[in-house]
DNA sequence: TATGAATGAGCATTCATTCAT
DNA sequence: GATGAATGAATGCTCATTCAT
């Protein structure tokens, strides 16, 4: 019985995880308002019928996405600021290491978690989660900024903001195509995002 | 015949901007998702069947709100780009202030811009002109590290994402309300953004 | 202008009447949960978008049926309350003659009526306008009981049911096909419902 | 063998049941068309898929209830016809109260035949069966006619119609909460229903 | 110009029923 | 027998766009 139950469950879980991925690639082809369910349910090769076994509607199947991959931004996010080796400088230096390096193992969740989640008003209600990324960098700038690395005369609100901006905004030129991807292309963008938050542009 | 033209000219310019103001404030409101063509009518006090007397689509809409608008950011951005009396650091410093500025001056124009054309794929046609804005950054940029003002070692072309994307979000957080925007945050955000992206956050 | 607006205005009319009349025949034929928006469309000829300019809802239509044509027995029932001259047993009659003859007049309507108004808890939020010809049945019965005329022995309010559900019953009959609805089985069937209700079945 | 086969056939009717009378509850309570079969299920603390175990579809529950409850009352109708010592009157009389009595026994039950057989086209097919109550009720008025106790001058089919609808209004209004139904209102229900039909309104 | 009636493509969602296990 | 995953037909409703007046 419970046997049947944890193989039951086990079916269950990635069945859920087939229709979640599959509705990754379709949103992430042609974003969350241009996708039908049916999309969803061809391309995971089942009926449409069946997402609505695991899914309350569409909307549910892209929250769903953004709660597991945001997670695992939020744990990341949470683990680089718990670490006391590093330096507030080294901490951010890891987020933006940690946000643009998930293009590379992801690129369709970073393209729908930009398109639909970070640059739409669409899941305002999660905001809340998106809020809490802001906080820990803005922690991370202000811990800088108490133990005297980081300028205390810059607002450590606005300046989470440029930093997550900047972020984004790389992310977006890669998921746009406007940006080169590759991995030479890549390390450059980690180099200079890190290097103006940190050093600025003002030759010395 | 010419006076009379003339005048109908102007009865339909006037008509045509009637319309389109109204739909800002609709599509600031509601989004452009969420709008519809006689939700922008009823703003404007005329039929729906009239918005289509001056604009081809919907779409068409939200592309002269674009087009309009964005020629005064571009008209901005080439004005500062040609003044040789300005270094690369004051240039920078003056599209910050031109960018985070317009939000007082028109908050619904910066709504409609930033949520529907510049964080959406929705406006990809008129990207060129998007790009234009993204080079002429790039290119203060590539000017100042000629210049010898500004380093070498960052991609100007990165960099001018980080600038725009450190804009794009200030503004975000205002139209999203989740940063302050009176007239002082303002002036702190101003000076965050250009601080950071000049100096970085480094002390020395 | 008026005269523009007044044109419209029966335009308008017309055109929601021509929609419910033909919702009418196809709730009759096939029921309202049979019924498809698409059908009632077809059958007035127009499109089934052009129901939703005139209706809010499906159930917007059949509540304008009932509105309209309970209109026309709430209006008789008053009508016949409201005359001094008759007699309370006057009166019963005057009802059952106006009930059974509807179905003459307008056997689609009452077929509606019947089936899907008053045989089904679907319109119970009209249940207040039915109740009120409930109501004035059972204020007749009182006013012949007050009167010394009729028995006041049985309970009025009681009996006014007893009297629609003959009448109910009689016209559903009529509507499935059980019972025969030429003209002289029509007089019958009055003949019959007023007599056992005033006078009853026993013999004396 | 036979032993295990009586053991099964009654674990079978036994299920049958069960699923039956949640039915029963359920249809009841939301109607057969808001009904889901999953409901019955949930209701009966089985899988839905059992359902289809013992019955064919969703139309064949409602068709078992009608068919078991209403072999109750065709069997009480044909007993009251059936007794020779019973007067026409009498026997009438004994229909009301089988009848109207019915609720307080099972008024679930009379709540589903009422809503869902009695007053709606649903089960058309089994309209033999009922047409069949009605016949026995037709032919003991004509036998009390044709004793010389009741009335000649009236239709005995039409009015077999009146008394069942004066019976089944009645029932209606306890389903739908507009009479009221203690135990004294009953019975003053039963009293007017049998004073009506047999002796009429009208006082003498 | 201006109006708003008319059109129809498009789509999420429900749920009875089937079937593999 | 029992489960519940899987199927897919069916349909109300929205709204951009067209067009007669």
């Amino acid at each position: 019985m419970n046997a049947r139950n944890a193989s039951r469950d086990r079916a269950t879980a990635s069945r859920r995880r087939q229709i979640r991925d599959a509705a990754v690639r379709v949103f992430a082809e042609r974003g969350f308002h241009n996708a039908r369910v049916s999309d969803i349910a061809a391309e995971a090769g089942v009926a449409h019928g069946l997402v609505y076994h695991y899914f309350a509607s569409k909307d549910a199947v892209l929250q769903e996405i953004f709660r597991t991959t945001w997670g695992w931004v939020d744990q990341g996010f949470r683990e680089i600021h718990a670490r006391p080796d590093l330096s507030a400088e080294q901490q951010l230096t890891e987020v933006v290491r940690l946000m643009l390096g998930s293009y590379r193992l992801a690129p369709d969740i970073v393209r729908v978690l930009v398109l639909e989640v970070t640059r739409s008003g669409h899941l305002r209600t999660q905001v809340e989660e998106i809020t809490q990324a802001f906080e820990l960098i803005e922690s991370m700038i202000r811990g800088g900024q108490d133990a005297g690395h980081l300028r205390p005369d810059v607002d450590a609100r606005f300046a989470s903001y440029v930093l997550w901006g900047a972020i984004d905004e790389v992310l977006t030129g890669w998921v746009f195509g406007t940006l080169p991807d590759d991995d030479a292309a890549i390390s450059r963008a980690e180099h200079t995002v890190v290097e103006i938050a940190l050093a600025g542009l003002r030759k010395r």
